[in-house]
Formats: C-alpha cells, structure tokens, sequence
DNA sequence: CTAATCTATATGTATAGACAACTAAAAGGT
DNA sequence: ACCTTTTAGTTGTCTATACATATAGATTAG
C-alpha cells in the first residue's frame, strides 16, 4: 500500500507517470521553490524502477522549466520564471472563437504588382519582381478588429484562392507561392495613431491608439520573402501573457 | 578520414557534438523542413556510438523544436514555428545598455499605505493591509522610457532597498516582502494616450500614445501578491520579436 | 588552527541489449 | 484484382551497469 503512483502494468509510460506526479506536487504547492526532489537512487529503489527511468523524467521535468539539477548535489524546485512575455497575435481566428464571437476575414483587395522602388528596398529585392499584394480586414461579429496589409514574393505562380489569402498565418502563404521556403521572422510591434484610411477600414474615429505590427518573413539564405503590417484596434485588443505553474487557475480569476 | 564529426575522446559530450551537427545543418538550410534525419540505427554505426546517445542528441533537436519523430517512420526536419511572439519587456536594463546607452531608474515615491478600498478590490485582500507602493521612471542617457507604479503586500516588514525598488522583476520584489511564494503571472498589453501625470513623468506631450502594461502575480493559491503598471513611451519604444532558425543572422541585417 | 586529502553521495555520460508499438511494403490467398 | 497476412524496419520504453565529475563534509597532516 506504498504507493499508486507508479504502476508499472499501465500502458502509460513509467517515467510519464513519474512526471505528471512530480508535475502535480509542484503545481499544487506542495513541492516549493528550492525543494529538493528525492534523489534519482531514491526514487528507482522506492519505485523499483531504473535509475534511467527516472531521468528521463526528471529530464522532462527540466525541460519544462520545473526544476534544475545540479550536478554533485541533487535536483531541485526551480522558480518560475515570470519575466518574459508571450504573445500570440496570429491565430486570433481561435481566439475570437473562444469569447463566442463569429470571426471573419474580408479581402479587400489583392493584386499581382511589379516592385516599385519603395517596395523593392523593404523586400531586399529587384525593382520590377513580381509581387504578390493585399490587403484583408479581420471583423469579429462584423466588426472590424484589425487591417492586414501583406507583400509576398510571387515566383511559383501558383493560382491565388481566397482561402489562403486570408490565413493569417503570413509564413505559410510566403511558402505557397514564393520557391523558397520560410525559415525565419522578425516582428516588430509599435503604438501608432490610427491614419485616415486605416480609420476608415476598421471604423473608428481617425487618431485613435492603435497597435502595428510589422512582420518580415525570412528564407534559410536571409532574404526576405514576405512582408506584412497589421493595425489593430487598440480600443477592442489586448494582448495577454500568462506564465508560471498554475497558470490555469488564474485564468477563471 | 570518414568524419570529423564525433570525437571520442573530446571533453565536449558525444550527444552534444551531434546535436551541434545537426543543428548546424539544419540552420544553413542543408536539411530542409520535411527531410528525414539518418536513422538512430544508421547514425549508430556510422560513429560507432550507442542507439541511445543518438537518441539524447535527437531528442534534445526535438525538444528545441528542430525535429519530430514519427513512431515506425523516422526523424524529419520540423518547419519553424513562425506564429508566436515572444517579447522581453521586463528587462530592459540589459536591452539599453546593449544599445551603447546608459539605463537608470529613480525612485520618485515610496510609501507603505494601508489599502484603500480600491487597492483592495485589486489585489484581493481586506482593506487597510499593509502594502508597499512605489513608483519609479527607468531613462537611458537621462531621458525617460517607462513609467512604472507597483503595489506588493508588506507582510514580512523587512527593511526596504531602494536598490531592490529599482529591480524590473516585480516578481522578486513580491517574494522579498510578502510571505507567499511566486507562482504565476499575468500579463496585460494595451495602447493608450499618456494622461497629464505620465506624460509630465516622461517628457511628452498629453496625448501621445504609448504602451500601457498591467502585471499582476500570484502565488500557488492563486491570490494575488502583487500588482504593478507601466507605461512605455509609444515613441521611443518597440517591441521586436525573432522566431526560426537562423535568428542570428536576420538580427544584422 | 589551518590546509590538504579523502570519502560518500549526487548527477552526467555512455554502453549493450531486450521488447513493444507502429509503419509501409512485400507476400500470399481468394 | 482485391483483401489479408506477414515481414522488415523504425522509433518508444525500460533495464542494468560502468565510469566520470562535481559537491560537501569528514578526516588527516602539518
């Protein structure tokens, strides 16, 4: 009656078992910050498991960012790290879903161009390339919640369906229809005032504090392939973060 | 003269060699996402190696998102992930400095305060807690970027550094003057215009907009430790965010 | 009393092997 | 021609063991 920790005749793997349990413990608390977990020889005689079976999760649970070893001494309770922020901006199809609105994107425009000069600077390439343009609107309930604006390299000439224009996921179209293949972004997001047209496209009154979000799609050889910027309304956007170990919890707070 | 590849008798771990080749190759586009790795078994004897220091070496690649592994298939090149956006906001310290500026934050009030009934709704507590309020400007070469007002509960009543007020991690403040444990974190990023307080603390003009950032931190019950704003000048400050596999390089150009 | 050495203990690396679970293609039967 | 079964090959799990390396405290030498 030690323990229904461990059962070794689950199809669930051991050192699964053995993670979610340790997992569980620091979640709830019950294994603070600085705690020591019991050595790796403690746990496999207790368990009568593989000292490698325990590794394997404790290596999981490393990977996580729940605990630390250190070598010589033992392995130990890490501190949650609450200092960096993470921000999905992209698939906010889903996230529109989630608060039970209706989400939808509306093109409004989409062309093949030539390259001009401005253009032709940002995207790192030849004046006169062909170039995939346009531009797309996101509503949520029919009302507008942001104004992507997106260049993509248009090498394969690939037929062009809405579908995919209106995936917001910018890398993907670069693969679809430039021949190199995505490999690096850089995004760059500002504060901005709302201009004319970008007022008129989202309905909000010109001035109004928006977000912009610039994005630079990246091939293996550092060429950009893609370029894109989006405005979002800053009076209906809000971009969350939640970090740590009982994130779940705070979520319903 | 088959491989400089592995190197037995090197100090540096044979998995961590491997690992390093493949995550070269991967980076300089030569393995391309979709392409399959040699098998461990292959892998194995070509070095002459164990299956399972291969597999340390796969599974660290796996674990930094560079592969996946496909049960009775093999092990492929993983396409990056170019749909999240990671921002570092708190420490910005480093970030200035790394700009060839100088950072500096002064500590423009500092009180403990008994919670009003405002504070209290916030934070959750009983009004007329004790709490620490403070509020500092963080400028880099005299010239101020953030604004940042932050209350934490004052449980432990042990002496105050001003050299601790001036720490961007809310969160180590917390756990120094509160006798609960950090666990988890929200995080809150929205526009908004500078009032006439801010705006005097920062140099602007009203108006101007800027980011506005709420952070509130809990512990492992999920009550709230401490809470804290701060406003960035929208135009001085952006937020940049690198994904994929070959960051280093898109970061000079 | 101090400094160097030893010892016990902890995690880190690496090996060899066994079997399970899954995949895809080959072989076989109808 | 079609469906089923077999088979070879792949990753996944787990074991038992050996030695390397780091830590902290006890022991010893001076």
């Amino acid at each position: 009656m030690k323990d229904e920790i461990v059962d070794k005749n689950s199809i669930i793997p051991i050192y699964y078992q053995l993670f979610k349990y340790f997992e569980k413990q620091i979640r709830s608390g019950r294994l603070q910050p600085g705690d020591a977990l019991p050595t790796e020889m403690e746990i496999a005689a207790r368990y009568d498991i593989s000292r490698m079976t325990v590794r394997r999760a404790i290596s999981e649970l490393t990977s996580a960012g729940m605990v630390y070893t250190q070598k010589g001494k033992g392995t130990f309770v890490a501190r949650p790290r609450l200092d960096s922020v993470v921000f999905n901006l992209n698939n906010f199809f889903d996230e529109i879903k989630q608060k039970g609105m209706n989400p939808h994107a509306e093109l409004l425009e989409a062309r093949i161009i030539k390259a001009d000069e401005k253009l032709a600077e940002r995207l790192g390439i030849d004046v006169n390339t062909r170039c995939l343009y346009f531009r797309i609107v996101i509503t949520a309930d029919g009302e507008p919640l942001a104004y992507e604006t997106k260049y993509t390299i248009y090498s394969k000439q690939t037929p062009i369906l809405e579908s995919q224009l209106i995936d917001p996921l910018l890398s993907r179209l670069a693969a679809a229809h430039s021949d190199s293949i995505p490999s690096s972004s850089k995004k760059v997001l500002m504060v901005s005032k709302a201009t004319e047209d970008e007022a008129e496209v989202l309905g909000v009154t010109s001035g109004l504090p928006v977000f912009f979000m610039s994005q630079t799609i990246y091939d293996a050889d550092s060429k950009i392939i893609a370029w894109g910027k989006t405005i979002y309304r800053g009076d209906r956007y809000k971009l969350i973060s939640y970090e740590g170990w009982n994130v779940e919890d705070i979520k319903n707070s």
